[in-house]
DNA sequence: GCCGTTTTCGGCCCGACTGTTTTCAGTCG
C-alpha cells in the first residue's frame, strides 16, 4: 500500500472510532482528509517536504501535524489511543452493511456486545428480540450480513484495471436493455481513481420498471440489495456492489455530474451555486423553482459560470477556480496516441503475435510502435526475439509504420551482450539483479519504472524521476505494480518528465490497459504535448538529441 | 477538526431507501 493510502486508512479508522465514541464532527473532518489524501496525484512526503500540507483540502493544523507524526514515525498516536477506548470488534460492526457507527454504540453500551462473535450468539439467544428499533426484518438483516461477512470477509476496493472488463461488459448488457435509452458509468470509475469500490450505472428511460426487472435478471447479478423508484442496488460476483439510477433524460448531465463526484469537488461545487442564488442537485441547477440547466453536463457547468471539466480531474484541487477562469488545457484522449514506445512479447511468442500487434497498429492509425528485441528477464537472463519473428512482422507493416528496435536494460551496467545489440533506443526497466540507481547516460530513451508493490521502493521514487526530467526521459504510466504508481504521474509531469501511455496493441477489445494508462495520465493533467506517444514521430530524446 | 465575499466563531450537503415507525432514525452514497 502507498504511504497515502496508509494514511488514509489511518485517518478514516480514526473516524469510525470517534463515530463509535459519540464524536460529532470530528468523524466527517478527518474522512475529508481521508478522501483528499487519497485523491492526492502525488506522493504525501513530496508534499510535506515543500510544506504544503495545509493546502491539501480538509488538512488543517492538527491533521496536517498528525501527517508529519506519520511520515517520521509510522503511526499516529492519536489513533492508537482511540484504538485502545474502543473494542477492536465495535469497528468490524460498523463495517457491515446496514449497520452504522450508532448501532454498534448501542449494541456496546446498552447490550455490552463489543464484536461480531458475540452479535451473533446475542441474536441467537434472542436478546435483541424487543429491544426498540430492532424489529425482525432488522434483526434477520443483521444476521445475514453477519453471515456474509464470514463467508467471504470484508468488501475490498478493486484496482481500476481490475474492474475495467467488469465494468464495461455490465455497461454493454444494460445498453442492449430495451427500454434503455442512454446509459453511462459514473462514480469513481469515470474519474479513473486507482481503485474503485463500487460502479454507479446511470441510465436514462421514461419507464424505469421494466429496466429494473431487466437489470435484476441479468447473468452476472448475484443478489438485489435494495430497489425504490428510481434507484437499485445489486451485488455482483466478488462481492462487486452496483448501483443503478434511472433519471429522465432533462435531468441526465445534472445526474451524471452528481454521481460522478467528487464528493468533495460536488460540495464545492453547491457552494458555488448557493453563492450565485442558485441550488444544484442531481435534478439540475435551479434558480427558485426553474430549473435552468441538466441535460448535459456542459449546460450544468455553464449555468454555474464555469467551463465543463473532465472527470479525471474533479478532485476540489483547485480545479474549479480554473475553469471560472475560462476552458481548461485539453487533456490526452485516444484519439491523439500516435504510437507505442513499449511492445514486449514473451520471447517464445510466435511471429503470428507480433504480425497482429503490427497490424492493430496499422489498423489504429498509428506511426510507430518500439519492439522490445532483446532485454533481461527478472532472473537475471538475457532474452533474444528470435529473428523469425522479428523478420515476420515488421516487414508486412514497414510501409505505414516505422518500427523501432528496443533494448531493455536494467540500471547499473550495461551487460555487454545486450550492449552490442543494435536498436533505435533503450528503455529502463529496474530489472535483474542490478542494485537500483538512477539511469545512467547510456539509456537515451524511456523510463519504465515500477514503484510501490513489486516495484522499486517508493522512496526512490521522486530520485528517479528527478533523473528522467534531467535527461528527457519518458516516464510510463499505467495499472499494474511493475508500472507507475498513478500517485506519481503527477510529479513526473510537473518535474518537466514526458509521460508513456502503453497502448494494449494487439489485445482485446476489454483489456484494460489502454483506457486505464489513459485514465491514469489524465488525472495527472496531461496535455498531448505532454506525452510522449501523442506525438507525430517516436519524440524520445537522449542526451545527445538522438 | 475544518473553514471563511456568512473569517477567528458557529456553522458543518442532502436526497433515497429501509425498517420500525404514528412522524422518524439510521445508513448510504
Amino acid at each position: 500500500m502507498s504511504t497515502n493510502a496508509e494514511l488514509a486508512a489511518i485517518f478514516r479508522e480514526t473516524a469510525d472510532l470517534l463515530d463509535v465514541l459519540g464524536e460529532r464532527f470530528k468523524p466527517e473532518a478527518y474522512r475529508r482528509a481521508a478522501r483528499s489524501i487519497e485523491s492526492l496525484t502525488e506522493d504525501l512526503r513530496a508534499v510535506a517536504a515543500r510544506d504544503e500540507l495545509r493546502a491539501i483540502p480538509g488538512v488543517g493544523d492538527a491533521i496536517a501535524e498528525k501527517t508529519r507524526e506519520f511520515l517520521a514515525t509510522g503511526h499516529v498516536a492519536y489513533h492508537d489511543r482511540l484504538l485502545k477506548e474502543v473494542p477492536p470488534g465495535l469497528l468490524e460492526i460498523v463495517g457491515l452493511p446496514g449497520l452504522g457507527p450508532k448501532t454498534a454504540r448501542r449494541f456496546w453500551t446498552e447490550l455490552a456486545i463489543e464484536g461480531p462473535a458475540e452479535l451473533a450468539a446475542a441474536i441467537g439467544a434472542g436478546r435483541l428480540t424487543g429491544v426498540k428499533g430492532f424489529g425482525p426484518k432488522k434483526i434477520a438483516q443483521i444476521r445475514a450480513a453477519l453471515a456474509a461477512r464470514a463467508a467471504s470477509g470484508p468488501a475490498r476496493r478493486l484496482p481500476l484495471e481490475v474492474a475495467y472488463p467488469i465494468a464495461t461488459r455490465l455497461l454493454a448488457a444494460v445498453r442492449g436493455i430495451p427500454t434503455v435509452e442512454r446509459a453511462e458509468l459514473a462514480g469513481s470509475f469515470r474519474r479513473a481513481q486507482e481503485t474503485v469500490g463500487d460502479l454507479d450505472l446511470l441510465v436514462t428511460s421514461t419507464r424505469p420498471e421494466p429496466v429494473f426487472d431487466a437489470f435484476s435478471e441479468l447473468p452476472e447479478v448475484r443478489q438485489v440489495r435494495l430497489r425504490g423508484p428510481t434507484k437499485e442496488t445489486v451485488l455482483l460476483d466478488r462481492d462487486l456492489q452496483v448501483d443503478l439510477r434511472v433519471v429522465e433524460p432533462a435531468a441526465f448531465g445534472a445526474a451524471l455530474q452528481y454521481f460522478t463526484g467528487s464528493k468533495d469537488h460536488n460540495v464545492t461545487l453547491r457552494t458555488l451555486a448557493r453563492d450565485r442564488g442558485l441550488k444544484i442537485n442531481e435534478y439540475g441547477v435551479f434558480r427558485g423553482e426553474e430549473r435552468v440547466a441538466g441535460r448535459t453536463e456542459e449546460e450544468v457547468y455553464a449555468a454555474l459560470g464555469l467551463a465543463w471539466i473532465p472527470p479525471e480531474l474533479r478532485v476540489d484541487r483547485g480545479e474549479i477556480a480554473a475553469a471560472a477562469h475560462g476552458p481548461l488545457p485539453p487533456l490526452v484522449t485516444d484519439p491523439d496516441l500516435a504510437g507505442e514506445l513499449h511492445l514486449h512479447l514473451s520471447p517464445r511468442a510466435p511471429p503470428a503475435e507480433l504480425a497482429a500487434a503490427l497490424a492493430d497498429a496499422v489498423a489504429r492509425g498509428y506511426r510507430y510502435v518500439g519492439v522490445v528485441v532483446a532485454g533481461t528477464e527478472r532472473d537475471g537472463t538475457i532474452f533474444r526475439l528470435p529473428p523469425a519473428t522479428l523478420a515476420a512482422g515488421p516487414a508486412r507493416a514497414a510501409r505505414t509504420l516505422e518500427v523501432h528496435r528496443v533494448v531493455e536494460v536494467g540500471p547499473g551496467p550495461p551487460d555487454p551482450e545486450l550492449a552490442a545489440v543494435p536498436c533505435d533506443y533503450r528503455l529502463l526497466r529496474p530489472v535483474g539483479p542490478a542494485p537500483p540507481g538512477p539511469p545512467d547516460g547510456s539509456v537515451r530513451g524511456l523510463v519504465h519504472l515500477g514503484f510501490g508493490e513489486g516495484g522499486r521502493p517508493v522512496a526512490e521514487g521522486a530520485a528517479w524521476i528527478e533523473a528522467a526530467a534531467r535527461r528527457h526521459l519518458a516516464v510510463e504510466v499505467g495499472p499494474g505494480p511493475e508500472r507507475l504508481d498513478s500517485n506519481w504521474a503527477r510529479t513526473a509531469r510537473e518535474a518537466g518528465a514526458s509521460l508513456s501511455v502503453p497502448t494494449g496493441l494487439g489485445a482485446s477489445g476489454l483489456d484494460p490497459t489502454r483506457p486505464v494508462a489513459l485514465g491514469f495520465a489524465r488525472r495527472a493533467g496531461a496535455t498531448p504535448a505532454e506525452v510522449a506517444n501523442a506525438r507525430p514521430t517516436a519524440g524520445l530524446r537522449g542526451p545527445s538529441g538522438r
